[in-house]
RNA sequence: GGGGGCGUAGCUCAGUCGGGAGAGCGCUUGGCUCGCAUUCAAGAGGUCAGGGGUUCGAAUCCCCUCGUCUCCA
C-alpha cells in the first residue's frame, strides 16, 4: 500500500483518469447552476444531471472531477461515526454515452490495486442481485474469486423517473481488530471493519413515471468515490478526521481549548463536529454563500453556530473559528488557492457571524433564568415543552443549552412536548411547501447544437429548432408564445445578471417579437417571444433585428456596474464583493458584502469616482484569455465564477479589471451620467445599491428637479432659496404653535373661572360640569387639570365638540374618588347619551360621541350618575 | 416557501385592561466649586418603522408592507 497525502491521492485519481483521455475539471461551484431544485452540490454528479438526462451534450463524453459536497441531512452522525461529514470531497469519473461496466470495472480496480496499492486479498465486491454481466467481469475478466462479490438487492440506483441502473461497490477489509466481532460480521455490516471505498454506479434504465424500466440507448457510467475515506486508508488511520485533510484543524482547536485529542469520547465528538463544520463553512463562504435565515445562508448558519456551540461544550467562550478558516485555507491551497486568496474576507464573516450567535445566545440566558425562577417560585422542577420550545424556535436558542443549564438547577425540560411542537412545526413547513417549479429543459437530444454559434455581426440565420411549451414542434403561429434557436445569432443572452437582448425575428411567412434570450446550461441561446403574424417554421431563413436602444441602455448600465463595485473597492475597502447584480436597461442593482450601511458621504465619494471615470472618457476593452492569466492581470473574479478555457475580462485603464461576458460600452463617456438612487440592506452583511445612467439618470434628475421647482412655488420662492425659507417658516411655526399654546392657557383659564362658577356641592364633594371650546382631547384635559387642582374634593366633568364628534372628560381628586367617586363611570354615562363610548380610571376618563348636538343632555346625564355615586 | 419574536428620544429599554408617551445614559444651559472630577436644577430631543382598518378614543387590537432576529423546509 503506498502512503499519499489527500492532494496527492486527488491529483493521482485526476491524472489516472486523464491518462485514461477524460476531460479533467475543476470542481464546480457549491451553489447549483440553473437547478432551482437542489440547494448545494451533494454529489459528484449532481453538475452533470442535463449530460445524463440526454437533455444536454458534454463537452467531453468522458469527464473526472473532484467535487466539493455539502450534505447535512445527517449533520447529527457527524463527529459520532468515522466518516460522516457536512463537507466531502467526492472523486468520480463520469461516462456519457461512451464506455460502460467493462471499462469502468477494470478502470476502479487498475487504480485501486496498482496506483494505490490496495492489497487485492482484502479487496470485496458488491454487485446487483440480477447483475449478472458485472459479475462476469468481475469474476472472468479481473480474476475475483466469486465468493468475495457479493449480490445485494439494494444496489441499485435511482431517485424517482429518470435514468437508473444497478451498480458496484468496491469495500476494503480493514482487519478484524476494527470490526464489531459479532460472528455473521461481513460486507454491509454496520461496524468499521470493511469500509465502502468506491461505488459504481451503471445507469443502463431509463424509468418512467410508471415505474417501467426501457434500457437507455446510451448507457452512462456515474463513480464516486470518498476522498476522506481513501485518504484514512492510505495513511492506515482509524477515522477520517485523522487524516491531513482534517488532522490540522484539531490540532489547532486542541490548542485553543486546552484539551488533548483522545482524550475523551466527549471532547473528541466536539473536535471532530467543529473539524468538519470549520471545513464545510469555509468553503460555503468561499463559494459565495453568507449566513442568512432562509435557503443555503441557513445551512451556513446552521453549521457555523454548531461549531461554536461544540466549542463552548469544551470551554472555549471566546471566538475561535476565524482561526480555524486560516487552517482550511492552507490545507486547501494547493486545489482551490480561492479560498486562500479570500481569507481576510472569510473569515471577517465568520467572526462577525460568532458575534451575533453570543449575542443570540445571552438573549437566550437570560430569557431562560426568567423562567427558572418562575419555576422555583411555584416549586416545580420540569420546564414545559411550550416554553423550551418558543426559546429555540424563536430566539434561536439551542435546545441542548436549554437542558444542561436546567440540569444545572436539578431541572428538566419536557422532551416530549418539546420534540411535539417541533413536529407540529415540520408539517407546517411540508404542508406549505408546493411542488418546486422545475425548470423544463427542452430535449434537444437530437439536435446538433454543436455548430450553433453566438455573431454579433449577424443579421439573418435560420430557424434549428421551434418550441411551444417546452416541447419540441415544427412551427409556431399568430399569437402563440414560443422560443426560437437559430444557427447564428447576434442576439445576447441573459447572463451574470443582464438582461438578454429583446428585438425581431422576420420569416418569409411570419414574425415574432422577441422579448427576451436566454442560454441553457451548455451556451445554446434561445429567443423568447411572441409570434405576432404568420408562421415561423423550422428551416425558415429569418432576419434578425436587435432592439439597439434597449441594448445600449443595457451596456451603459452595466459598465456602469463594474466602475461602480471598483469604486466601492475603492471607498469601503477591499472586502466588498459582489453578492449579486442585476443589469436592466432602466436601471441597476448591485448587492454586495458590507458589514455597516454606506454613509452619505461614502455615497457621493463613489458616486463621484464613477462619474470622474465617465467624464475621462476611458476606452473599454475586451480581453480573451484563461483565468489564471486574467488574475495575474488583477481582474476582479467573482464569487462561482465558472472555470472555462477562456475567459472574458472587460478592462476600463487602470479604473476596472472584471470577469464578464455581458455586453459593454466602448467608452466610459457613452455612459453620459451615474446616479445613485437608492442604498438598502438585503440581509445581514449584505447591502443594495440601486443607480441609473444614461437618460435614465436624466429622467431622475429632471424628476427631482420638477419637485423641488413646484415645492419651491409653493412656498413662493426660489429653488436656491428654498432651505432657508423652509428653516424660517418651521421656525416661524414653532413661535406660532407656542403662541397658540400660550393663548389656549389663557382662554383656559377664563373657561375655568366660569365652570367652577357653576360649583354644586353634594355631600361634601364639589360637583363641577359644563362645555368648553377646545379642539383637541389634549386641551379638554388640560382645561379640566386645572379645574380639579381648584377643587378640594371633588369631581370635574368636561365636554367640548370636536367636529362632528363630541369629547368628555372627568378628573376627580383622590379624595372623592375615596368617597366613591369613579370618573370611568361618569364619562360612560356621557358616552351613552352621545351615541359613543369611554372609560377610564376612577380618577381620569376621557370619552366621545358621534352625537355633539347631544353635549348638554350628556353632561346633565354624567353629572346624576356623579351626584349617585358620593357616599 | 411557511411559522414565531422584535421595531418607542442620539443609545439601552419600560409602557399593566385600549383612555395623559416614560426611565437610565448621553446632549444643552444654569447652580455649587479657584478649577476639575462630582453633584444639584432646568431644558431640548418623538412620524411610537410605514400604510390601512376597528373604535368616541390605538404605542397598545386586526390586516398589509418594510427592516431585523429566529426556527422549519
Amino acid at each position: 500500500m503506498i502512503i499519499l497525502t489527500g492532494n496527492e491521492l486527488r491529483k493521482k485519481f485526476l491524472q489516472f483518469f486523464a491518462s485514461k483521455n477524460h476531460l479533467v475539471l475543476p470542481s464546480y461551484s457549491l451553489i447549483p447552476e440553473d437547478d432551482p431544485t437542489l440547494l448545494m452540490i451533494g454529489a459528484g454528479m449532481a453538475p452533470f444531471k442535463p449530460f445524463f438526462t440526454g437533455k444536454m451534450k458534454p463537452p467531453q463524453p468522458r469527464i473526472v472531477t473532484s467535487q466539493k459536497c455539502v450534505r447535512t441531512g445527517d449533520i447529527e452522525n457527524v463527529g459520532r461515526t468515522a466518516r460522516h461529514h457536512t463537507f466531502f470531497e467526492m472523486l468520480g469519473n463520469f461516462s456519457f454515452g461512451d464506455y460502460f461496466k467493462k471499462e469502468a470495472i477494470a478502470w476502479a480496480w487498475e487504480f485501486v490495486t496498482e496506483h494505490l496499492g490496495l492489497p487485492e486479498d482484502k479487496l470485496w465486491i458488491t454487485i446487483h442481485t440480477k447483475d449478472d454481466e458485472a459479475f462476469e467481469i468481475w469474476h472472468k475478466d479481473i480474476g475475483l474469486p466469486a465468493d468475495r462479490i457479493i449480490r445485494m438487492e439494494d444496489n441499485f440506483w435511482e431517485i424517482g423517473p429518470g435514468p437508473c441502473g444497478p451498480c458496484s461497490e468496491l469495500y476494503i477489509d480493514l482487519g478484524e481488530d476494527r470490526g464489531c466481532g459479532k460472528p455473521d460480521c461481513a460486507v454491509g455490516c454496520n461496524c468499521d471493519r470493511y469500509l465502502e471505498i468506491w461505488n459504481l454506479v451503471f445507469t443502463q434504465f431509463d424509468r418512467d413515471e410508471a415505474g417501467n424500466y426501457t434500457p437507455l440507448a446510451k448507457k452512462n457510467i456515474d463513480t464516486g468515490a470518498g476522498l476522506e475515506r481513501i485518504a484514512s486508508v492510505l495513511q492506515n488511520k482509524r477515522s477520517n478526521f485523522e487524516t491531513d485533510l482534517l488532522f490540522p484543524i484539531i490540532e489547532r482547536t486542541c490548542r485553543v481549548a486546552g484539551v488533548a485529542y483522545g482524550q475523551s469520547e466527549k471532547t473528541d465528538v466536539s473536535l471532530k463536529v467543529i473539524a468538519d463544520h470549520a471545513r464545510s463553512l469555509t468553503v460555503m463562504i468561499a463559494d459565495g454563500i453568507l449566513p442568512s435565515n432562509e435557503g443555503r445562508g441557513y445551512v451556513l448558519r446552521r453549521v457555523l453556530r454548531r461549531a461554536v456551540r461544540h466549542g463552548r461544550l469544551m470551554g472555549v467562550d471566546k471566538p475561535f473559528l476565524a482561526d480555524l478558516v486560516d487552517v482550511v485555507a492552507d490545507i486547501f491551497a494547493e486545489p482551490y488557492p480561492d479560498i486562500s486568496e479570500k481569507r481576510a474576507f472569510l473569515k471577517k464573516v465568520v467572526q462577525l457571524e460568532e458575534e451575533r450567535f453570543n449575542a443570540t445566545l445571552l438573549q437566550g440566558i437570560e430569557l431562560l433564568n426568567k423562567h427558572i425562577q418562575d419555576l422555583k417560585a411555584a416549586g416545580r422542577q420540569t420546564l414545559d415543552g411550550g416554553s423550551a420550545f418558543k426559546l429555540y424556535d424563536t430566539f434561536g436558542f439551542p435546545w441542548e443549552l436549554t437542558q444542561e443549564i436546567l440540569a444545572e438547577q436539578d431541572m428538566t425540560l419536557d422532551k416530549q412536548a418539546f420534540d411535539a411542537a417541533m413536529n407540529e412545526q415540520r408539517e407546517r413547513a411540508r404542508a406549505a411547501r408546493q411542488e418546486n417549479e422545475r425548470i423544463e429543459l427542452p430535449d434537444l437530444s437530437g439536435v446538433v447544437t454543436g455548430t450553433l454559434r453566438a455573431d454579433a455581426q449577424a443579421d439573418a440565420g435560420r430557424v434549428v429548432v421551434a418550441l411551444k411549451g417546452g416541447q419540441v414542434v415544427d412551427e409556431v403561429h399568430d399569437g402563440e408564445e414560443a422560443a426560437i434557436i437559430l444557427d447564428v445569432t447576434p442576439f445576447y443572452a441573459e447572463g451574470g445578471g443582464q438582461v438578454g437582448d429583446a428585438g425581431r425575428i422576420v420569416g418569409p411567412l411570419g414574425k415574432m417579437t422577441v422579448n427576451g434570450t436566454r442560454k441553457l446550461p451548455d451556451g445554446t441561446i434561445y429567443h423568447i417571444g411572441h409570434v405576432i403574424e404568420g408562421v415561423l417554421k423550422t428551416g425558415d431563413a429569418v432576419k434578425v433585428t436587435i432592439d439597439s436602444r434597449r441594448r445600449m441602455a443595457t451596456a451603459r448600465n452595466h459598465t456602469a456596474t463594474h466602475l461602480m463595485h471598483a469604486a466601492l473597492k475603492k471607498v469601503l475597502g477591499s472586502h466588498v464583493n459582489q453578492a449579486g447584480s442585476l443589469v436592466e436597461p432602466d436601471r441597476l442593482r448591485f448587492d454586495f458584502s458590507h458589514f455597516s450601511p454606506v454613509s452619505a458621504e461614502e455615497l457621493a465619494e463613489v458616486e463621484r469616482l464613477v462619474n470622474r471615470a465617465i467624464f475621462d472618457n476611458i476606452p473599454v476593452g475586451v480581453i480573451e484569455t484563461t483565468l489564471d492569466l486574467a488574475k495575474e492581470m488583477g481582474a476582479m473574479a467573482l464569487f462561482g465564477e465558472k472555470y472555462g478555457d477562456k475567459v472574458r475580462v472587460i478592462v476600463a485603464g487602470d479604473f476596472s479589471k472584471e470577469l464578464c461576458g455581458g455586453t459593454h460600452v466602448g467608452s466610459t463617456a457613452e455612459i453620459g451620467l451615474f446616479k445613485i438612487v437608492s442604498e438598502t440592506s438585503v440581509g445581514a452583511g449584505l447591502r443594495r445599491i440601486e443607480a441609473v445612467t444614461g437618460s435614465g439618470a436624466l429622467e431622475y434628475i429632471n424628476s427631482r428637479e420638477k419637485a423641488l421647482v413646484t415645492a419651491a412655488e409653493l412656498l413662493k420662492t426660489r429653488p436656491e432659496e428654498l432651505v432657508a425659507k423652509v428653516e424660517a417658516l418651521t421656525a416661524e411655526l414653532k413661535e406660532a404653535g407656542q403662541a397658540l399654546a400660550t393663548a389656549n392657557t389663557k382662554l383656559a383659564k377664563f373657561a375655568v373661572q366660569d365652570i367652577l362658577s357653576a360649583m354644586q356641592t353634594v355631600g361634601g364633594v364639589q360637583l363641577v360640569s359644563g362645555q368648553v371650546a377646545a379642539g383637541e382631547m389634549d386641551d379638554l384635559r388640560g382645561i379640566a387639570d386645572m379645574v380639579r387642582d381648584k377643587l378640594s374634593c371633588g369631581v370635574v366633568i368636561l365636554g367640548a365638540v370636536s367636529g362632528e364628534k363630541v369629547n368628555f372628560v372627568a378628573m376627580a381628586t383622590a379624595s372623592a374618588v375615596a368617597r366613591g367617586i369613579h370618573s370611568g363611570n361618569i364619562v360612560k354615562a356621557a358616552a351613552t347619551v352621545a351615541g359613543g363610548g369611554g372609560g377610564g380610571r376612577p380618577d381620569m376618563a376621557q370619552a366621545g360621541g358621534k352625537l355633539p348636538e347631544k353635549i348638554n343632555e350628556a353632561i346633565a346625564a354624567a353629572l346624576e350618575t356623579a351626584k349617585g355615586q358620593v357616599k
